[in-house]
DNA sequence: CCTCACTTTCCTGCTT
DNA sequence: AAAGCAGGAAAGTGAG
């Protein structure tokens, strides 16, 4: 099985400047019950409006917000902040936007947060990345939890923006 | 209210 | 055997 990766991917903290709720508020006490949608304070947090989080980007790229919304401008968004994304997902080949879904199930949890559904699976949340082979935003890498973004996603390159 | 694009849900079968 | 992958089909959603 060659984990290899993570190196260090143990979501030790790197919760420095957390856009969304913290790592133990999602897998922390909810194996799959979901008492998480707090009321407000999370929920808050997670309507940051677009642009609007006040300059408060932690270092690195400009970007930390995690509102896109659509699933594949989020999974880009997310590869993008590793300081938040806790070793989810993992660039293969950053060149050519070849990335890999390291948890699967975080990776769905997080959509479903992001879409305030409890019920995401990574299944479900996989046949939606499918879709996407037929617009070009993503296109077929035949390696397991591998894909690769197509003509028709943009934004997932360091130097253009 | 309707349409459209995107997403979710479910399913059957196949592959790793 | 469990987890992914493939897509078809159909229902749900939000924007316009």
């Amino acid at each position: 099985m060659l984990d290899s990766v993570t190196h260090s991917t143990f979501l030790s903290n790197t919760m420095v400047c957390d856009p969304l709720m913290s790592w133990t508020e999602l897998f922390g006490t909810t194996e799959d019950g979901y008492p998480t949608c707090d009321h407000q304070t999370a929920r808050d947090k997670a309507c940051v409006r677009a642009g609007g989080i006040n300059g408060q980007e932690c270092h690195s790229h400009g970007r930390t917000n995690l509102q896109s919304s659509h699933l594949w401008e989020f999974v880009r968004d997310l590869l993008l902040s590793p300081e938040e994304n806790g070793g989810i997902l993992e660039w293969e080949d950053r060149g050519q936007g070849i990335f890999r879904v390291v948890k699967s199930e975080a990776l769905a949890k997080m959509w479903g947060q992001r879409k305030k559904n409890d019920r995401m699976t990574y299944e479900k949340l996989s046949r939606a990345l499918r879709y996407y082979y037929k617009t070009g935003i993503l296109e077929r890498v035949d390696r397991r939890l591998v894909y690769k973004f197509g003509k028709n996603a943009h934004g997932w390159q360091e130097n253009k923006i």
